[in-house]
RNA sequence: GGGCAAGUAGCCAAGUGGCCAACGGCAACAGACUGUAAAUCUGUCCUCUUCGGAGUUCGGUGGUUCGAAUCCAUCCUUGCCCA
């Protein structure tokens, strides 16, 4: 199987150039993939592009990654209804060292001819002077051609209007693609669907200009089947830095997902192939309380960002807290709840402890709520369990008698989320 | 520079002198049901609260009024039209 057919199966295939399968068939092909360095993690939403780029890799073939500082520095109009806020260049320096860190463990940078390759725009753009820029890249394409893009049209004919340093984001981000195609002999582009505007912008810049030939093909953007937006949790994004969202909650996120989402999701983000995922769609369909299909999912995506370790340390974690959920609290030895990693762990005044406090001033002073108010509002709605009993009562006084050899409280706020309070 | 329209909570959006912390929808969080699913139903959803309330909001600022998101002035931002 090729790559696009093996992309193809995986539902990594949304828009594709004519000849893209032919050029890919015939040379080692270099193939980029622009990441935008808006924090200096990237978080789950840019991991399909990456899986694109080891895809391309394993194929044979040589990913290059570019870093958007300059592109960063304008803000893509595609997909948004509004302009966006622009960074600063400190910023955007530390933001592109986090994301390069990140990029250089899924690919592999010593593979001879196949090595993958990390660029960043701002270094052709910086000493680019705007008279050159539209004297010899403007030139080439006319605004007509501009404005017909969807993402310019849409805001056009909305009522935010678009300032012309997006307008011009399509040209710049082009010119990324005509820079490597004459620098680095990159022929081929990649990206997520709302990119297609943009990549195509490039290939017909590279027409014009160079009278070369260059493709592309892009990734539908993920999402939901509910509609909600991918990537998102109640903690706000899932990030692929640990100390952003650690490896337990990172694989929480996948082992959440709908039946619906999971069967789409792990054939994109996970390298099993054909015939593990048809045996473990059926077995997950005999079955579905097991929940075979959201483990598997959850297991190879964690195993493929966070390593082995990790990985096992997230397993035990949510066997420990979910896989015997009537098991008393009583029941978890010290090193249990001293070993899960991943839920968040506060100290908390022994004393006030002994003395005996609220149920309410406790989970507000532990910091597991903001405020009294908001800690009295889920406990009055039967959102906060103690050492897994479901607190019946705002009345309810938290003492010694409730500490967990002699020291801890395990505290749930609604099923999912667990705090570890250390009395000391 | 001139004319017209608009700016309301995370988003969309109602409200055009008191009954407004502001209808409704989406998103979010929690509960029931379940499989740590989906769908459905219920609750919460500006901030704090001793749950009685208290405080700060409707682009900014100043004003009119006993009382303003609502009226007036001015400024800012955006869109459309004209130059």
């Amino acid at each position: 199987m090729n790559l696009i057919e093996e992309l193809r199966w995986r539902g990594m295939i949304q828009d594709i150039m004519p000849g893209t399968e032919d050029l890919l068939s015939k040379e080692v092909v270099s193939g980029y993939v622009g990441f935008d360095p808006t924090a200096d993690s990237l978080h789950i939403g840019s991991l399909v592009p990456i899986l694109l780029l080891v895809h391309l890799q394993k194929a044979g073939h040589k990913p290059v990654a570019l870093v958007g500082g300059a592109t960063g520095m304008v803000g893509d109009p595609s997909g948004k209804s509004e302009e966006r806020n622009l960074l600063d260049e400190a910023t955007l320096r530390h933001n592109q060292e986090g994301i390069k860190k990140q990029l250089e463990k899924f690919l592999d940078f010593g593979a001879g001819e196949r090595s993958a390759e990390m660029v960043n725009n701002y270094d052709w753009f910086k000493g680019y002077s705007f008279l050159n820029f539209i004297r010899d890249v403007g030139k080439h394409i006319t605004v007509n051609y501009m404005m017909a893009k969807d993402s310019v049209k849409k805001r056009i004919e909305g009522d935010t209007g678009m300032s012309f340093t997006e307008f011009t984001y399509q040209l710049v981000q082009g010119y990324d693609f005509l820079w490597l195609y004459e620098n680095k002999n990159c022929k081929l582009q990649m990206g997520g669907s709302d990119q297609w505007g943009n990549i195509v912008t490039g290939t017909e810049l590279i027409r014009r200009k160079a009278g070369g030939e260059a493709f592309a093909f892009t990734c539908p953007l993920i999402t939901k089947a509910d509609g909600g937006k991918f990537g998102k949790t109640e903690k706000g994004n899932v990030w692929l830095d640990p100390l952003k969202t650690s490896s337990y909650l990172f694989y929480q996120f996948w082992l959440n997902a709908s039946d619906e989402d999971a069967a789409k999701w792990i054939r994109i983000f996970t390298f099993l192939s054909k015939d593990e995922i048809d045996a473990i769609l059926a077995a997950h369909k005999q079955d579905a309380g097991k929940r075979i299909l959201q483990k598997r999912l959850a297991e190879e995506i964690t195993r493929f960002v966070h390593g082995d370790e990790e990985l096992s340390k997230a397993i035990e974690t949510t066997e420990k807290l979910f896989a015997n959920q009537h098991a008393s609290a009583e029941s978890l030895s010290v090193e249990d709840l001293e070993g899960m990693d991943g839920i968040i762990k506060s100290d908390f005044a022994k004393q006030k402890i002994e003395t005996g406090i609220d149920i309410v001033s406790f989970l507000a002073e532990a910091n597991i709520f903001s405020s009294k108010g908001e800690a009295r509002k889920t406990v009055q709605g039967g959102g906060i369990s103690i050492n897994r009993k479901k607190v019946e009562s705002e009345k309810l006084k938290i003492e010694s008698s409730l500490l967990l050899h002699d020291q801890y409280i395990l505290v749930q706020k609604g099923k999912k989320n667990y705090y570890l309070v250390k009395a000391v």
